[in-house]
DNA sequence: CATTTTACAAACCGATTGGTTTATATTTGT
DNA sequence: ACAAATATAAACCAATCGGTTTGTAAAATG
């Protein structure tokens, strides 16, 4: 069973998850947190014991949700190929409408924590290595299967579409122009048509 | 002449802009920036209005630094590959050895500003679209000298090679391996020179 | 060399920061 | 239904936030 305060301090990581993304971790106060739950200090400090954890939670549970999300659209398809389209597809006009609501948390806590905040920057390291190892293994697979072609580095190749993804949602949320992220995605799968495949 | 206001706020945004690169906008703060240059408030609020006002000028600096040590490099070379090669050189080992302490300004800023700081956000902009056209420019003058082939289209290039070098950059930062970007140049290079080139 | 302008140090401001304490409800197990 | 444990509201804290004011020292100008 769930007790109260499980329940409270799921409320808080939910409610607080969407704030951490958009505002980021120094520009997040408690007080936006306060307003969001509709709790006092009490209540939330009686859950966590700073605001470091909440943010650690929050970013765990964005990412989560992406994962899951991934991991859910993958699952569906049989090819290499198709998987990885369905990834692509995932990431159609995400600079718009993302997940979690301010983008691509991995992105944006990769950018603010790299050099300050350690606490969550080696969250987003193992973020980053579960995406990077997914999109290899798929690639891998698809190279055993003899599916794609048999010289393919499934690292190097999982490297440069996140690397493309991650840019491209840079550049798309920046210029308010979806179109550049979705052109990229395009030219991916026109890649993975002519130079993966046997 | 420089009067003794334009040194002090030159040096105010020399100092300034480093520490805006690495903690980003919201976590600096004006005592950082009076310990930084060795003024109090006073020195400081003679010379700039706001911290906003420091911040913008202070990015502007970090852009126009990269911007010149670009074009510096750019205009040695004389053929379109030779040119990108250039840009490319420029950006091995920028995870660990950037022309700013902190990293990329342009990525950093993005990342901060695109939700909340449309103050900064605009700058980013032009800043991405001076990098890009940049970029699509070389690429166009190179298929128009019949060094690169008629079908390319170099905007979509420019904006594919500049994501790479940016989601690279984020993850080669993020995992504190600077071969992450540089393999990614590595491919850049041999793309050039298999698919570019007449 | 005197005067006007510029530059900056120091003290100060109200508001807000993350975090604590206390006291009272509300659940929970018996 | 009662006692123990849990949960949260409200008041409070020192420290720090960005920004202002005031007074004086240093330059620039005649």
């Amino acid at each position: 069973m769930f007790t109260k305060s499980d329940i409270t301090r799921q409320a808080i990581i939910e409610k607080s998850a969407p704030i951490f993304n958009t505002k980021g971790y120094s520009a997040t106060t408690m007080n936006d947190i306060l307003l969001a739950t509709g709790l006092t200090k009490g209540g939330v400090y009686g859950n966590f014991e700073s605001k470091d954890q909440i943010a650690i939670e929050a970013f765990e549970h964005s990412i989560g949700k992406l994962l899951e999300a991934l991991r859910f659209k993958i699952k569906k398809e049989n090819t290499a190929k198709d998987k990885l389209f369905a990834i692509l597809s995932f990431y159609k006009n995400y600079s718009i409408n993302p997940l979690t609501e301010g983008g691509c948390p991995l992105l944006n806590t990769a950018i603010e924590s790299d050099d300050n905040l350690p606490f969550l920057k080696i969250k987003a390291q193992k973020a980053l290595d579960e995406l990077l190892g997914g999109l290899a293994f798929i690639i891998q697979k698809g190279i055993e299967s003899k599916e794609f072609r048999a010289d393919l580095d499934a690292e190097k190749e999982a490297t440069l579409i996140f690397s493309i993804i991650q840019g491209g949602l840079m550049m798309s949320k920046l210029a308010d122009n979806p179109k550049i992220l979705n052109g990229l995605l395009e030219n991916l799968k026109t890649s993975i048509n002519t130079q993966y495949l046997v």
